[in-house]
RNA sequence: GGCCCGGUAGUUCAGUUGGUUAGAACGCCAGCCUGUCACGCUGGAGGUCGACGGUUCGAGCCCGUUCCGGGUCGCCA
């Protein structure tokens, strides 16, 4: 293949090739002209080789990216020459003849492989100067061949691949349309979709088994360094016949083999994952998308703080983080932590260290002896609140040794939780406690049905309307609707969440119930939702899904902080294409077509 | 939409208290150089300091407006 141009590739000649002959094409990356020999580096997709010639005058005309084909021999480098750095470092092209395919005009908008970060915008308006480099060239290759293991993987356990439309109707799921004026009818618009799942669940009702799909996802929201705006990628699954378990395994089987084969040798979680209730995980991590790299753990002070004269702490919950031996860190690491917890919102950061001091310290209302036969002591802000039962009672709670620290975290309820995490988040960065050598993956499960809208203070769904509740219609009937959980989960790596998914309602009338409690009406639901309420009139399995975050699997495993890095074409934060120039303007016909009048 | 930060050469940045001709590195152009791979050396070109307005004898620098970019909050079931 491809013989015209290339016998090898620029990334493929290695010792056993000295002596061909050999064609290479490529842009060429550098030049080193010595007067009486020039080296220049050839690149392609695959890598760079270095090609040696004696006449400039076979370069005339080409500068860095000329597109040229050299033809020449493969001739080894002398043992002081070699590059290590380069796959190809131990041998070199001597050309014969150099072509020019396609010029390039000086100077570049930036260098392609530049070793100072060039702006974004730049990058983006340029993507394809960008896409040269070997970093967006690698990560490319990557997600190309994540996506062939997935489909792989997925077709390996029997799922259909089942194309939905991309331009379909509005469905209020939760994130803003991409809305689309229809020419055949004024005053319409079709949408595309936010994510195929109205269409994945007609397909159960359809009478496909299990179906998936590498779907792209359409949200008019802004943007991210982990959220592209615009559109993204998930892999899409459903499963009929299905219960919570089975739609786990799957999930888990296709993560781990994701980043066991893409994961560059660091450890994975082993099979199963570990399935964390969403309270648990509250209460524990402070969060829903917990990253279990951190070793650090969040104890729920609040009955022991309850009769404790401490007027901030006083009436509501307190959560203590003990961090081992870190009583020893400087003055400013607390005063950072303040600073930090106060940047999120926090009135203060109180804190304990279980000093390694002797008994004389004791004589300060801020320290005291625990336990009373030890030698070490009590130091903080807040000690001189707590009595001598309480200080013990403290130390056996937490397990604290000499040595260590307890941050407190008190706020209001529905607060309280989130702010631990983010100090737990914040300590294990500041402290590196987190292993960088590891994917640790996690399933957070039982997550609530309906939440309290923080504005209205109206019951709503949590997240997703679609999932069915843990006890059916007799739990919407007998509990408290803030009580009621859902077959709903997320499977999370490393503190991102990955992956989405649930046992799904397939009956119309645990359906119309779930909506009458989070206050919408039987029209309302047919008028948002009517075709696949109506489908389950007709006889729908149950059935169970998920869809996993393609790009923040690119991220994770690529190591990559913006999601911009693994996508070809990404929009910048602020939605624009700045390669393409979208969104554009469109001429008056178009709008006139459209029955679209600007105002 | 709110808040924060930024915009100076093709690129990445520096620019002192407001004061002469706005600098560096890389890139580009020319010349020299036979083993470099961030090649080296010499020389050169390249600037509406985002835009507009204001203060001032004098503005890259101070003030106002505005545009653009980045981050963040809102938003993202």
């Amino acid at each position: 293949m491809k013989e015209q141009y290339r016998s090898h590739t620029c990334g493929q000649l290695r010792s056993e090739h000295i002596g061909q002959a050999a064609t290479l094409s490529g842009w060429a990356e550098a030049f080193r002209n010595h007067g009486g020999v020039i080296f220049m580096d050839l690149r392609d997709s695959f890598g760079v080789t270095q090609i040696v010639l004696h006449d400039e005058a076979s370069l005339k005309g080409v500068t860095r990216e000329t597109v040229v084909r050299v033809r020449g021999r493969v001739v080894a480098r002398a043992e002081d020459t070699v590059n290590p750095r380069l796959a190809t470092g131990l041998v070199e092209l001597h050309a014969e003849s150099v072509e020019r395919l396609s010029g390039s005009c000086a100077p570049l908008p930036f260098e392609v492989n530049a070793t100072v970060a060039v702006r974004e915008d730049l990058r983006l308006k340029y993507r394809y100067l960008d896409l040269r480099g070997a970093r967006m060239q690698h990560n490319l290759r990557m997600r190309a061949d994540l996506l062939r293991r997935m489909r792989e993987k997925m077709q390996e356990f029997g799922f259909l691949e089942v194309a939905t439309p991309i331009l379909t109707a509005s469905s209020p799921e939760g994130a803003r349309d991409y809305v689309v004026p229809s020419r055949r009818w004024k005053g319409r618009f079709y949408a595309l979709p936010q994510s195929p799942q109205l269409f994945k669940q007609l397909l159960m009702a359809s009478g496909v088994d299990n179906y998936y799909q590498v779907a792209p996802c359409f949200r008019d929201e802004d943007g991210r360094n982990d959220r592209c705006p615009g559109e993204f990628y998930q892999l899409d699954y459903e499963m009929a016949f299905a219960s919570q378990e089975d739609i786990l395994r799957v999930t888990e089987a296709v993560l781990h083999d994701a980043f066991t084969a893409f994961g560059g040798g660091k450890e994975v979680t082993p099979l199963p994952f570990p399935r964390i209730p969403y309270k648990e995980a509250m209460a524990l991590y402070g969060s829903d998308k917990p990253d279990l790299r951190n070793p650090l753990r969040i104890s729920d002070l609040s009955d022991l703080f309850a009769d404790v004269e401490f007027k901030p702490f006083q009436g509501k919950p307190v959560r203590g983080i003990n961090v081992p031996g870190s009583a020893a860190q400087p003055k400013s690491f607390f005063e950072q932590m303040l600073q930090f917890a106060t940047s999120i919102g926090m009135k203060g950061l109180g804190y304990i260290s279980v000093a390694t001091g002797t008994r004389e310290d004791t004589g300060s209302g801020n320290t005291a002896p625990y336990p009373q036969d030890s030698s070490y002591a009590l130091k903080g802000p807040i000690v001189k609140f707590l009595s001598a039962e309480k200080r013990a009672a403290l130390c056996a709670q937490l397990q604290m040794q000499p040595g260590d620290t307890v941050f407190f975290i008190c706020d209001r309820p529905g607060a309280v939780d989130a702010l631990a995490g983010r100090i737990r988040g914040e300590l294990g960065a500041r402290l590196k406690l987190i292993d960088e050598n590891r994917f640790a993956l996690c399933f957070i499960t039982d997550f609530p049905m309906y939440e309290l809208d923080e504005t209205t203070r109206r019951v709503c769904f949590n997240h997703n309307p679609f999932s069915m509740p843990q006890g059916g219609m007799e739990a919407l009937e007998s509990q408290a609707p803030l009580d009621v959980l859902a077959y709903q989960f997320d499977a999370v790596a490393n503190g991102v969440e990955l992956c989405s998914g649930a046992v799904r309602n397939n009956d119309p009338e645990i359906m119309r119930k779930a909506f009458a409690l989070a206050g919408y009406t039987e029209e309302e639901l047919i008028r948002r939702f009517g075709a696949m309420y109506e489908a389950f009139r007709y006889g729908a399995p149950p059935h169970a899904g998920a869809a996993q975050g393609i790009d923040r699997m690119l991220m994770l495993l690529l190591g990559e902080e913006s999601i911009r890095e693994i996508a070809a074409f990404p929009m910048n934060g602020s939605a624009q294409d700045l390669l393409m120039g979208a969104p554009g303007e469109i001429t008056e016909g178009q709008l006139r077509e459209t029955h679209i009048k600007l105002r």
